[in-house]
DNA sequence: TGTACATCAGTGAACGCGCGTTCACTGATGTAC
DNA sequence: TGTACATCAGTGAACGCGCGTTCACTGATGTAC
């Protein structure tokens, strides 16, 4: 009875997916400021008030397109990691694998990631809904460290004093199993990750950075040491 | 003759400054995609068309909002620069307090910062104008670094293969005085700094990072190790 | 199985809104003789 | 110094445009008896 749908239900999950499909094109052309329901609706060949049978408003597709943006990258970040689990890579190749998998993700998809890593969309404000999310990529790198904690173990400095809670606050939100030091550095990367990325989409390494897959590779496997990894 | 100017020319550089400040503050409200002449021109008591006296277009007067920006963190960091210089820090220290003094830029101008590090206007390409004034901030560490590598050096292992040249080219870029390891740390260093400022501003450590400050301390301070500063 | 009713997707018109830009104009300020 | 003319800031109306959202409606699909 759940599985067998009915012809309603089959139909509202294909047109869901096609309105968000080209809310994706709508947003890969013009970006999320100017992501309007009526082009949306238009490209469609609908009238703009049909949408409002699947979506309430606005904002709330947009919410869904910044769901499935999170998804996506997570998605992509677990088949690199995956991927070169599989191949037998230690941790330190299994960074520089998702990094350049999130990298990848990026140049292909520069309006989503915008959307979820760019400035935010002025007069939305994300719900709780995309915390979850959000996380998933980040979680495929805390299962690197953990696994290499668990083998050779991961060499860094300590902490200065004042950030010692914080850190084990932090050690505690991922789950255990990482040491302070780690998790603190860990967070430090993984924002300084998309400073990277950022700055390659938006146009800043124009005119400074010519060599951008080189480049990359370099930053992300120093990150790589910074997060204490020890090279192969 | 040029500098006792006349009532005209005076009202013009006043209008002028009255309409960016106006601006700014509709920036800081709304986000740099709602910025709209009418709003503007309304909040100064003058009618839309009046505007297109000072600027010939709604993209002129955001390049020099942009402009402006690039301008207004690029003195911040040379101020904080030159106040550390004076206090007689070493190099590390000048680091540390400059990469502090454009995140506080950053805090306190949150959109004049999307603006210019964030995700890109839709519909607007920025001009050649905005490249000059855009390095006036990453100048600033050049200096740092040229200071501590004429003094004792700075440390940094050799760069792969595949980037010397792309290095060397960096390094030429920055009008010489610095090896190729560190113009290459730096470039990715200075990406990774903003990508720390804009996850705390763009929200991505909403219920990551508590400790706001003491967490930029700690990884601004890696980022100057990173780039081969020598601890004091 | 057939029929009466409920559900729901999509329509089309309308609401009120704000936008960037153009244009002919008025009237004050500046300039040349 | 006084006058005729040029320059320029600001006005007000208008252009054509697109937007999000509401609402009463039609007609097809699903459901209960």
């Amino acid at each position: 009875m759940s599985t067998v749908r009915g012809a309603r239900e089959r139909a509202r999950i294909e047109v869901t997916a096609a309105i968000k499909d080209e809310a994706r094109r709508a947003l890969a052309a013009e970006g999320a400021a100017k992501l309007s329901l009526r082009a949306v609706a238009r490209e469609l060949g609908m009238v703009s008030s049909a949408l409002y049978r699947y979506f309430p408003s606005r904002d709330e597709l947009l919410t869904a397109l910044i769901i499935d943006a999170y998804d996506s990258v997570g998605a992509v970040a677990e088949a690199a990691d995956a991927e070169a689990l599989a191949a037998g890579a230690p941790p330190r190749a299994r960074w520089l694998a998702v990094c350049t998998a999130i990298r990848g993700w990026a140049l292909a998809h520069p309006h989503e990631y915008a959307l979820i890593y760019g400035s935010p969309v002025p007069g939305y404000s994300a719900p709780l809904d995309t915390v979850g999310p959000a996380s998933r990529a980040a979680e495929t790198f805390i299962g690197i460290l953990r696994a290499a904690h668990a083998g050779r173990g991961l060499a860094l400095p300590p902490l200065p004093g004042n950030l010692r809670p914080e850190a084990r606050r932090m050690a505690a939100d991922f789950d255990e199993g990482l040491p302070p030091e780690v998790a603190a550095a860990l967070v430090a990367t993984w924002a300084q990750l998309f400073g990277l990325i950022s700055f390659e989409l938006f146009g800043q390494f124009e005119r400074v950075v010519e060599e951008r897959d080189a480049f990359f590779a370099y930053a992300a496997d120093r990150l790589g040491r910074e997060v204490g990894l020890p090279l192969v």
